[in-house]
Parts: structure tokens; sequence; C-alpha cells
DNA sequence: CAACCTCATGTCAGTTCCTGTCATCACTTA
DNA sequence: TAAGTGATGACAGGAACTGACATGAGGTTG
């Protein structure tokens, strides 16, 4: 039947995002939102493997980022730095066309466990591929896991923080400034 | 009709278990587990929230182990010092009947995305204990919330290591030595 | 140009997860 | 003994997915 549509991944996905901010997460079906795009319930399952995952089309490129920050890390940093550099590259991602969305999609997240739970996941997949970078420098494994999953907790705090301040100072300046309060937390205040 | 059958919750609990590592997570059915526990499917939603949630049974007792780690804690301790001690209060939950269960459960766990997901929700309710035991000792709120993910992280890979060498060494051991790793990691230098 | 191939989509049937609602029965308390 | 409580059964139904098969558009090859 339908001739070929451009676009129907992301017709989906705006769609969806405006439905839940209108009528709420729970209250929008996979139904309701194919039809918005005009296509059918098994077309978007086709897109995306389940409901969730259509708020968080587009976090590939995300990944590719961080997976390039560590890479391009200079040789002589500590790992955690390493990992930080990592997730401070996602600044590219979040500088683009992305910042009005960025808020509103934290919103929707914050507000539904079972969105949170996906996010975690995809924070899990970003200590991955920072793990994985940090492991083809060299770095050993009980410290590579553990400096990975730390550049996540910066990651998450920095997240937080900027847009608690409006997104009006630059965000990997606050994700150094968090990567120093971690080392403090950590414990030994030495210069 | 039915009269009452004393633990069913915990019935449905091992039953889920059994079936879960004979005949996979996705082959069983809400409804098997409810009739191997001799019950309606009704009643197992009516005991657990959904059909992973069964596999985290017993997990408000860890989360309050952790809490009250948190609250013994010495005074003078560093903010990441406290959150770990509370993590490692967990020992006492480990140390019971559960060890041969806990490697099954992770078995399980591991094979299963769905499941990965819903225990990094639990291991954040963890560090949201930690972080509110932290904010009532008085550490504030930036630093607060990185050393209680922070301690996660360290839980995490502590369980990891632990399981790793077969529990020959005690939990609370290898725990210290994970947060040294971690220090030397931050590039913080040791006292 | 026709036969062919690929690929996104539509259609339909079916399973599983999960929920609301009401009835029932054992046990408890007044 | 009457009323209340609490766990359960029975049933209906919605929404999230999945598998199988058909269709039609566009490009490729002879």
């Amino acid at each position: 039947m339908g001739r070929w549509q451009p676009g129907t991944r992301a017709r989906l996905h705006t769609a969806a995002v405006r439905l839940f901010t209108e009528h709420g997460y729970e209250e929008t079906t996979a139904a309701d939102i194919a039809e918005a795009a005009g296509v059918t319930e098994r077309t978007f399952f086709r897109h995306f493997p389940d409901k969730r995952e259509v708020l968080f089309d587009g976090q590939d490129r995300l990944i590719e980022a961080v997976a390039r920050g560590v890479k391009e890390a200079p040789a002589d940093a500590a790992p955690l730095d390493v990992a930080v550099s990592g997730v401070v590259a996602a600044v590219e991602f979040f500088d683009e066309e992305r910042r009005p969305y960025a808020r509103m999609r934290q919103l929707l997240v914050d507000a539904h466990p079972a969105l949170q739970e996906r996010e975690r996941n995809k924070l899990a997949q970003l200590a991955d591929v920072v793990h994985r970078g940090l492991l083809d420098r060299g770095v050993t494994d009980p410290a590579a896991t553990l400096a990975a999953e730390s550049a996540v907790v910066v990651f998450r705090s920095t997240i937080a923080q900027w847009l608690r301040e409006d997104e009006q100072r630059p965000f990997d300046d606050i994700a150094r400034e968090t990567l120093a309060s971690l080392r403090a937390v950590a414990g030994v205040p030495v210069g």
C-alpha cells in the first residue's frame, strides 16, 4: 500500500514527545503515536523495540561522541580524567538544537520511574563505552571499570547542575567543577 | 474460597526462581509462577507490582541494613567513607542463607537486559538511602550525591569481585580494597 | 521494457503483562 | 452472633508487544 515516507522514525519521535507532554506518558498509547505520525502501531514497533525507547532516539550519536572524547584525551592523563574527558565531549551533543528539547525531555523522564529505569540503562551503555576506551588505552580492569562508572556519576551530576543553572554556564566548565568536587568528596584534600 | 496460606509471597518467590532457572525468564509466565505456588495470576500481581520484582523480593532488608550502616559510621569520617560504610554493612545481608542463592540470581539477572535494568533501579534506591543518610549527617548536597553514587559504584565492583573470588574473602575486606582502588583511580594521593 | 529484488509498511491474529471490580471465605473483634 | 478485616478467586479488559504473510514502491538487471 502506502508509498514510502521519508523520516518515519523521526516523525514518530517528535509525535511521541508532543503527545507525551500534552497528555502524559501512560495516557499515550503506542497506537496513538503511530497514528499521529501517519503509520501503524506495527510500524512503530519496527522502529523502536519498545515504547520507552522512542524517547531515547538519537542517543547513539551521544555514545559515539563520548567514545571519540575518550580516544582523543591526552595520553598522559589519569584514568578518571580520561573518562571524564569522554563525557565532557558530550557537550557537542547538548550544544546543538537540542537545548530547549533537553529540559522538556528531562521533565518527562523524571516524572516516570519506567523512563528513569531506561535512562539508567543508557548511562550504563555510556559507562561501557568509556570502559572499553580505557581498556584500549591500556588501563587494567578493576581500575577501568571504576573510572568509567565514576565518570558517569560525574556526568549525571553535571547535567543536573547544568539544567539547574538554566544552561547558562558552559557544560564542560561545570563538568570540571564536578570532577573537583568528586575528588574532594573522595576524601583527601591535597593540592 | 481458599483458606489462608502462610508465606504466599515467599512461595511465589521461590517458585519463580526455580522456574526461571529451569525454563528461562521469558519462557516463564506470571501465570506459571502463580500456578506453581498454588495461587492465581491475580494474586501474584497483588504481591509484586510486576513480573521482574519477584526476583528482588527481600531487598528491603538490604536497604535497611545500608541505612543503618550509614547512621552508625564514625562521626569524623569523610563523606565517601561514610557512604561506603553503609554499603559495607550489606555484609550481614550476604552472610546469611543467601550465598548459594546470590550467584544463581546473579546469573539470571546478567542474562536478561530487562532484569539488569531493574537491578540498576534497586541500586539507585540504595544510592538514595545513602544520600539521605549523608544529608542527615550534615553533608551538603552536591557532595552528598556524589559520595552516595560513588559508594554504589564501589558496591557493584565489590560484589563482582567477591563473586569472582568465589566468596572466599570477607566482603568488607574487598570493599575497602575497592575503595582504595577508586581513590587511586581518581588520582587522590593516599594519606 | 519486463522480470526481479529489496525494503518499508499494512493487516491480522495471538500472547503476555497488568488492572479494576466484585464476590467469597477464614479469621478477628465487639 | 454480628460486623469488620484481609487475603484470595473469578472475570473482564486494555495496552504492550510478536510472528506470519501480503502489498506496493523503487531500484536493478537482463
